[in-house]
DNA sequence: GAATTGACCGGATTGTTATTTTGGTCAGTT
DNA sequence: AACTGACCAAAATAACAATCCGGTCAATTC
């Protein structure tokens, strides 16, 4: 096994870590194939027998990140609780998740400062897939008679726009909140609404 | 009365509105003071008598604006009336306040585009002084028991980014919607909330 | 003489051209 | 056959010139 990865040496995987780590620390435009080549130790013409273009190997990553985080949040959820008690517990894991988050954090400077169209495409792209993903997992709660009925995506929507305010946007409104916080403030304004029972 | 407007007539009204319509149709950066002058009927020079400089003449729109809105809120609240009317009746007028709304909408236009920074100090100004007056307004429902207690400023900050999610950044994830729809779904989310009774 | 004006100034912005960087290729090496 | 890095064209950046614009103030008007 040790002798056979000297031989051959999985080059696809070297590339797509180094490009990972490269996008997480510069983001998208200052990542250059000549870095990642180097980093991954690797020739340039070598990367371009996995991925056409940048933007493929960019692709790649993000599909990566968004597969990570499907399957933390997979791993977390038990079907037997109610619904939001996995809401909360997942969002808890992937609150955590800082390192991974990295890459979102520059991608989001990115998009701020330069205005990257293919960051911004790519952040839009995790966002409409964790928006999916939790549009379908609404539809079990709802048709089970635990949360109201309610156009999942639209919901959806708004679950992650309320966990973002709480979060990432509001830093210069409120003071940062910490993770029992958000949680606590998320369930108060989310799920039970500010109508007195 | 006529006379004394040929003889003395309003210089600073007459600049501030050459300038509100300026910033309302062009954004900060492209209102040029020679511009306002020109619209006004004014020499350049007359602007300075009234305002230190360009700034100060944008942030007394802003004013005019802010002041606009809590008049309008002010008029069409009901105190006799549960918190929640009051709300979706404020927001059903704000919603429809179409040409003062060309301010904001090409501000948030020009600090995606251009990234002004006063447009966008601007902007956040006017969120905050939306934020303090409604954080304000809620104080009393909480007192009287008609919504639950929560922190005002925080419930007011969530409130507004509902309000957002729904009309201005959402255009790219779900369709627009109409104004009933709007405050349908404000209503829903934001009082009666997700959990079932 | 108070109010108003617009030519004028310097710093910022924009347009232009020269230089460098970088995504992508491919002939040659291993 | 897998891999490499010198090479190319296009894109980004830097350097510089030309223009614009916020702000001033001596001259003008009323």
């Amino acid at each position: 096994m040790t002798l056979m990865e000297r031989r051959t040496p999985d080059r696809r995987k070297q590339v797509i870590e180094a490009a990972s780590r490269s996008f997480a620390a510069f983001g998208y435009k200052a990542t250059t194939m000549d870095q990642v080549a180097k980093a991954a130790g690797v020739g340039k013409g070598t990367i371009y027998t996995f991925f056409a273009n940048k933007e493929e190997l960019f692709e790649e990553i993000l599909k990566d990140l968004i597969r990570e985080l499907r399957a933390v949040a997979e791993e977390t959820v038990n079907h037997t609780l109610p619904f939001a008690d996995n809401l909360m517990q997942v969002l808890q894991r992937v609150l955590g998740y800082r390192d991974r988050h990295a890459l979102v954090a520059k991608l989001s400077q990115e998009v701020r400062d330069l205005g990257t169209p293919m960051a911004k495409e790519g952040l839009e792209a995790v966002e409409r897939s964790i928006i999916a993903y939790i549009a379908n997992h609404l539809e079990e709660p709802m048709a089970k008679g635990e949360i109201k009925r309610a156009d999942p995506q639209l919901t959806a929507y708004m679950m992650l726009k309320m966990y973002l305010a709480l979060t990432a946007e509001g830093s210069h409104l409120h003071a940062p909140l910490s993770a029992e916080e958000v949680l606590a403030h998320f369930r108060f304004y989310c799920i039970e609404g500010l109508a007195v029972r």
